[in-house]
DNA sequence: CTGAAAGCGCTTACAG
DNA sequence: CTGAAAGCGCTTACAG
């Protein structure tokens, strides 16, 4: 920590730009030379200084990754919180450490650390409005999104196919003969749950039913909480359905609580469906039927393009949607 | 991003040297001055760059933490998760910018960072070995421990009393006439498990009550899947318990799914309690007893401590422990 | 194969 | 109140 590259140099007897080359392992050093810079190294636990050395290679190494949460947990989230261990994992894979800020920093401090070059690039996780996009896109900082709403077209953007999740999720249930269902659906102004929402509507219209709009319960977040109470007013507005499709986890495990309350058992009375595939769907009592949606594979996927972009390899900003996956377990089927 | 204090200087027609006495807020600057280059910096939309600072100010304001997780997730963890969403949230408030490693990183990149000093302190959140305790106290830098197993006595080390914790989950249970009951415990090289089993065990045997060993079953992880094993091996030696305490919830819900499978109920045939009070023991169903162990707090106290020691401003090592507390739920009382 | 020099973009004394 | 100079710890051409 305390010694400089002049202090190895010095003591192996050669210039600082010696040492230099052989710890970037660039350009030629004979071989003594190197030999008493690397141990000197050794002795005097040497190690580069890494702010000095991104200032002259105008490279830190470092990626900034801001998850726009407003007022929810953003590391422990269910389904953000496996996308950040994904981004984790690879960029330790690629040699990149990463900057976690929440979008409460993004108005002030997390701002300024993009601008004043902290990072080689950022990850955009979730919705983030467009001021902010064409801000980045200003500041011809390299960043891809990663399950955000987002119509720019030059923006690269990880999205599953939510839509078509929806579709599997209605496709699922009319399989089962489950016509007499409700919703519950997440923030509209979420590109996924709005998608799921019309998928699954779309599929049910165009098998001859109609899903009113009075057996929708469109929740105000994504959370537990919503789900419960959404039931809850379903369940008062007409508890004349067989099925419960939840745009997300979160939703329908809230849901299921109070189906339970109610003195009524899943699925046996009522049938559910989440989406999204978190952990907990496997763990939870019933077990949850859902469709699995890319976490891991987003976030992995998140940081290699990044990298090919950080070192000025063009790629298709037009990436496919990742394909969603049914996952049938107790809530709907009563078997494992 | 593109210009520098030279461009701004150049464009107000002062030096470099008034034009960083306006940024820094410090020194003498004319008004007149000072305006100019305020109005200059707005133009340019002028960002100081962060590295060039960071290297002048040897401070980085930046903190790095690493969670230890061999195998498992780490962000999504709901122990842990929660832990980093604290931090992150102190961090934003105190001006730090977060660096997130994992532990597989430690004998490599993370530690050459920490090395390069590309961070202010570090947070060591979980268990870690005697050798990187060392290795980081050698290199002076900052650092407090979370939620680890450490007997040094001058390392800042904030831990819940989780041997209090078992003794709570104890003496609820012996309330409730819950005198045969199994445990399954998680990994003892974790301070946390070994003190809430010794803490539980004692507090029966005060009470007359002897826990034979094969009364508890040694869990090789304290994830979901050691719970729903560990509770089928335990009813396989003796189906005679009446009661399960796990030593964290995790493993407590998937005792649940094992206790169900069988075709048992909780809590009328098996009263059950976890610890940690993870968000999803509120949401499970049934809804889990547990003890609550502080999260959010420590992450909080982790960088206000860490932010005191980085300004020099030497506080007490010995901290005292989190209180834990009962939080009881459906899997023992039967009731909400 | 090696060293001296210049420079990355800032801040910090030091003259004036 | 302000500017020139030195320096933070490295890397990168450029001579030799």
């Amino acid at each position: 920590m305390k010694y400089t590259i002049m202090d190895v140099a010095k003591m192996s007897g050669v210039s600082k730009s010696t040492v230099s080359r052989v710890i970037s392992n660039t350009g030629y050093v004979s071989p003594e030379s190197r030999k008493r810079v690397l141990l000197s190294i050794e002795k005097l636990q040497y190690r580069p200084n890494g702010v000095a050395r991104a200032m002259v290679a105008r490279q830190t190494q470092n990626i900034g990754v801001i998850i726009y949460r407003q007022h929810h947990p953003i590391a422990s989230h269910p389904f953000y919180g496996k996308i950040l261990d994904a981004i984790l994992e690879k960029a330790s894979e690629l040699g990149y450490s990463i900057f976690v800020m929440t979008d409460k920093d993004l108005t002030s401090k997390s701002a300024d650390f993009l601008l004043e070059k902290r990072v080689d690039g950022l990850i955009l996780v979730s919705k983030l409005n467009h001021e902010l996009i064409d801000y980045f896109k200003n500041m011809y900082i390299p960043f891809v999104m990663v399950n955000g709403t987002c119509d720019h077209s030059d923006v690269i953007h990880l999205v599953n196919d939510d839509e078509r999740g929806g579709e599997l999720a209605a496709q699922h249930m009319l399989s089962l003969g489950l016509t007499a269902v409700s919703v519950i659906s997440g923030p509209l102004e979420h590109r996924s749950h709005k998608l799921r929402l019309e998928g699954f509507q779309k599929t049910y219209q165009r098998e001859g039913f109609t899903l009113d709009d009075d057996r929708i319960y469109y929740a105000n977040s994504s959370q537990f909480d919503e789900g419960y109470k959404g039931f809850q007013q379903l369940w008062e507005r007409s508890p004349n359905f067989k099925a419960l499709f939840a745009t997300n986890d979160m939703i329908a495990l809230g849901a299921i609580k109070a189906i339970y309350e109610k003195g009524l058992q899943v699925p046996e009375h009522i049938a559910v469906m989440g989406f999204d595939d978190i952990d907990y769907a496997a763990m939870a009592n019933p077990s949850l039927s859902t469709i699995h949606s890319s976490k891991t594979k987003m976030g992995h996927d998140a940081v290699s393009i990044l990298d090919k972009e950080i070192q000025g390899i063009t790629t298709t900003k037009d990436l496919p949607m990742y394909v969603p996956e049914l996952k049938v377990r107790y809530s709907t089927k009563g078997t494992k």
